[in-house]
DNA sequence: CTACCTTTGTGAACTAATTCACAAGCTCCC
DNA sequence: GGGAGCTTGTGAATTAGTTCACAAAGGTAG
């Protein structure tokens, strides 16, 4: 398949989570101009998003809601379930391990890993602070396919190099320091520091 | 000033995080090509990306460590105080409040505001939890300039119309919505499921 | 002072992403 | 069945972003 975009992977996103909304309240058809207004982007856009993965829609009418939702979620990779674990039982391993958001979109999160022996072996609604130490076994045997990265800056990489030898086939990482990791493992990073420096930058060079 | 790319304002934010480790090493000049090694790019790039504020190198020499950090914070708006204040006392906002990382960064976060009566009142370390009704009167007296959105998705935009009516100037978003905001307000947005689906869809559709 | 080495800063070339614009296809209605 | 009215899908045009490539400038050694 060509290369995507990855802006244009972050809009299919965005407009199932559209489909989703609107597929709940019943409504049978929608437009690329209605996806558009909802995702603060062009009708044009939103078509040649699409287009990339074939043609979902009939002209003169629109696109079938449950129909291109199935089809996005296929194409995001949701068509199947996804088994995550948390490494770091911190602030934000703890906030993410209690955090619904996963389980609604079909990411189970079973465990948390920890290095703390005051901390491994408890559980935080249905998940198992686990040790540090046995991620490979688990990764190895199959446990998960996705590691969510809650640990200090330093330690980071180390941790990430881990769950690469283990298989893991993604991280998606908190901390913030920039990761190397193969490009056969896809890596997604939530930087907060990040986030507020272009909210600083935007308010201080404000265009208006 | 002439409009600057996004991706632009990641990457200066990024170099200024490498630029802060050296610093602390105590090294004292730096190239384009460490910086670009670094930040997995192009020496060209970090040029170009430098070049839209200035010539801050010496050729045949590079950059001064102390003297391109202090311009970078400068640029990203950092070299002031912000005051930002946590809505939603849920999980989010609990572990946003205790996250180290915004004081480090020159953040100060100070009040987590909610609406419910049992956790108004208690303190947080340092971080007072307000009632949400009095969000308004705090922001116009000039309490904070950045609102964190750690909210339910069906109460976001609501907050966010109030606090934008009521002078703040930028958002950052951690509800799973699209908020809409005058465009004089900075928006970001930190989506969970969005970064998730970015990273099943790179796995799925592996290209190697 | 000169020759040589290094690294910046930046137009020009290139590549990628977005927007335009319109033919093609579907539906409805007379 | 044919015309009117929509909305898709997509090449072409445009705009944005990245990379190239090299002159200019600073440093150093002889």
């Amino acid at each position: 398949m060509r290369r995507i975009a990855e802006s244009t992977v972050r809009r299919l996103s965005l407009y199932l989570s559209f489909l989703e909304e609107i597929e709940a309240r019943g409504v049978p058809t929608t437009s690329s101009e209605d996806l558009a207004r909802l995702g603060g982007t062009t009708s044009a856009q939103v078509r040649k998003d699409l287009s990339f993965f074939g043609s979902f829609g009939k002209r003169g009418l629109g696109y079938s809601v449950p129909e291109l939702s199935a089809r996005l979620r296929r194409i995001l990779g949701l068509g199947r379930q996804w088994r995550v674990c948390i490494i770091g039982a911190g602030k934000i391993g703890a906030a993410l391990a209690r955090y619904a958001g996963f389980t609604e979109r079909g990411f189970i999160v079973s465990a948390v890993y920890d290095s703390d022996p005051s901390k491994i072996g408890s559980r935080w609604g249905n998940v198992k602070v686990r040790d540090e130490a046995s991620l490979e076994r688990d990764i190895e045997a199959g446990d998960y396919q996705i590691a969510v990265l809650a640990v200090p800056a330093d330690s980071a990489q180390n941790l990430a190099d881990r769950v690469v030898r283990a298989g893991i086939k993604g991280i998606l990482n908190f901390a913030p320091v920039q990761l190397t990791v193969p490009n056969d493992v896809a890596l997604r990073a939530v930087n907060m520091a990040m986030e507020l420096e272009a909210l600083t930058f935007a308010i201080t060079n404000k265009v208006d």
